[in-house]
DNA sequence: CGCCGTTGATGAATCGTTTCATAAATAAGA
DNA sequence: TCTTATTTATGAAACGATTCATCAACGGCG
């Protein structure tokens, strides 16, 4: 019935009387509308979809934070899933956005080559990828300046001296892992000094497990570096707590520094220095930017990349005790 | 058109010269088919909605993936809400859940007064509550048994020679915080202890932040006691890392023992005894537990608590180093 | 008294999928 | 060849909210 349609979407256009007797008519029967008989005439649904490669990291939760709070105000829900790093689950999930006729997807792609997003251009969903930077061409992203990170880090400990430096990191199909790389070596050839001051240390994924993989390698090596740059602050927390449990003190025998400060960085016994990586931000500004894309002129969208400048967070995980 | 319908669901009842006809056609018009018109026809959503009080905790982030494993594995997607212990966003995200006429709904009240699952029932829409225990009238529900958690930590202080324990914990009105802390009180009392072992200190909420608070009291506190058992880990790693800081030897001076045993427990610096809850199970079984009130028999469902065993994990935050 | 303008209520059509009843085509048997 | 049985394809109805065109009611004014 139109009318009820109108209580609920127009009050105003319905008489006093008339609205009355209706909210009655709701509250005695218990009446619930249905959101996918509105979505089915509205076309689209009234949800964002929101796809990271991992949930468990707080570093996403921080992130899914800021894109949910941004779509709640615009009175849009999220919906969060994980492809775990997989492509085929982040296929699957994509494909189910483009079925759900999301209103919108922001994408951490699990891997820099492809187009993953194609399923939903054809569903004219939009879609921002977050927290990885790519060209203006196809979609708007949002990221941080993972070379300015990695120089920040190399500076801060080449500053304090360190001469031997090892860089802990996953897989190199990442882009974040080889621009803070090329961050640090920037930072490196600043200060006049050769490539192989930076020890390249690959561990599998970015976790604390993997973490006390490279705690236990880089005990054993010789000469043992004096500082350790970590691609995520889940390793840095494994590698502190194997070295210390070996008896190396951070930060006077080895400093550490992570990246992200997360939540933990801080609470850590020995605080992380690390650098931050705006994750809350980067949800808002993507969902905000999703949302102008929507919005008004469907049309006359230009396509943009926002680049947030990381900052480092000093703490004593660098930082020897006066 | 019905065949369509019939090669997408049913696609052994079609001849194979049309299927492929059908098949063809979708690759080249780029076909996606509408989930809300499928819900809208079937009268319900495939999705199971997830309801939490925090999902920036990681016990909450372990707890949906083990929910969302099984959903999954039932071919069902969750989408999980965080009421940030707000009771007002708990009642909007439950009318968002009925609007969605969601599959079914697993929920962390925020409190454990009322009954806000009311909205889902009017719906028929099952719900499973998780982490709190509640009486098996209305509905199911997996949790924990927090008095025995609480009887493991103690008994645990106790036996290591502890006669002056701290109880920090957040609100009084979460059940956990005085189930715990009566499992905590029973342990005195087996040791024959006076009640007054037990310093009672409270804090705002279950996070970092009042850990640290707490830690700062704990040290003002005389004659200060030698052991402290928090509510929740995250309180635990804000008092070890204040204390640290102010010189207080863990566990030597101080033993911390935690609850929840979230991925951090393990990977702190002085890693944290805790007591074991065992949150991707609950999330695990309570998804089951509503598949199965969903599947079958409609009726002769009866309702369940299951309540699973907690588990001391001792670590180094309680045991001196021999 | 009748005409017109305004406001508010009504009903039909629509979205895309599924289901079910029916129709058509094919195969088998008499 | 004709009937019956079986498989496969077709068409219409339904789900529930929204929209839009139409219609009724009412007050003002000539």
């Amino acid at each position: 019935m139109g009318t009820v349609s109108n209580v609920l979407n127009r009050p105003d256009q319905v008489s006093e009387q008339t609205r009355a007797r209706v909210q009655a008519a709701i509250e005695i029967l218990g009446y619930v509308r249905s959101e996918s008989a509105r979505q089915l005439r509205a076309g689209r649904s009234r949800m964002l979809g929101l796809l990271v490669t991992d949930t468990g990291n707080p570093f996403f939760a921080a992130l899914a934070r800021g894109t949910e709070e941004a779509a709640v105000r615009a009175g849009l829900g999220v919906m969060v899933c994980n492809s775990a790093e997989s492509p085929s689950a982040e296929q699957a999930y994509l494909s189910l956005f483009a079925e759900q006729r999301m209103r919108g997807v922001l994408l951490a792609p699990v891997d820099s080559h492809g187009a993953p997003w194609h399923v939903l251009s054809r569903q004219n969903i939009p879609c921002v990828v977050v927290d990885r930077a790519v060209g203006e061409d196809e979609v708007c992203s949002v990221a941080a300046d993972d070379v300015l990170g990695g120089l920040l880090a190399g500076r801060h400990l080449l500053k304090a001296g360190h001469r031997r430096i090892a860089y802990v990191r996953g897989p190199e199909q990442l882009r974040q892992v080889r621009d803070r790389r090329d961050g640090l070596l920037r930072a490196v050839r600043e200060a006049g000094m050769s490539a192989d001051t930076v020890v390249d240390v690959p561990v599998h994924r970015h976790d604390v497990r993997s973490g006390r993989d490279a705690g236990h390698r880089l005990i054993g090596l010789s000469p043992r570096p004096s500082a350790v740059f970590c691609a995520n602050d889940l390793l840095a927390l494994g590698i502190m707590q194997t070295v210390f449990d070996a008896g190396v003190r951070v930060p006077d025998d080895l400093a550490v520094i992570g990246y992200d400060d997360i939540e933990f960085a801080e609470a850590c016994l020995i605080p992380l220095t690390s650098v931050r990586h705006p994750a809350a931000e980067i949800g808002r500004l993507a969902a905000e930017l999703l949302l102008k894309e929507l919005d008004p002129a469907p049309e006359g969208h230009r396509h943009e990349s926002i680049v947030l400048q990381p900052e480092l967070v000093v703490r004593r995980s660098t930082v020897p005790r006066a």
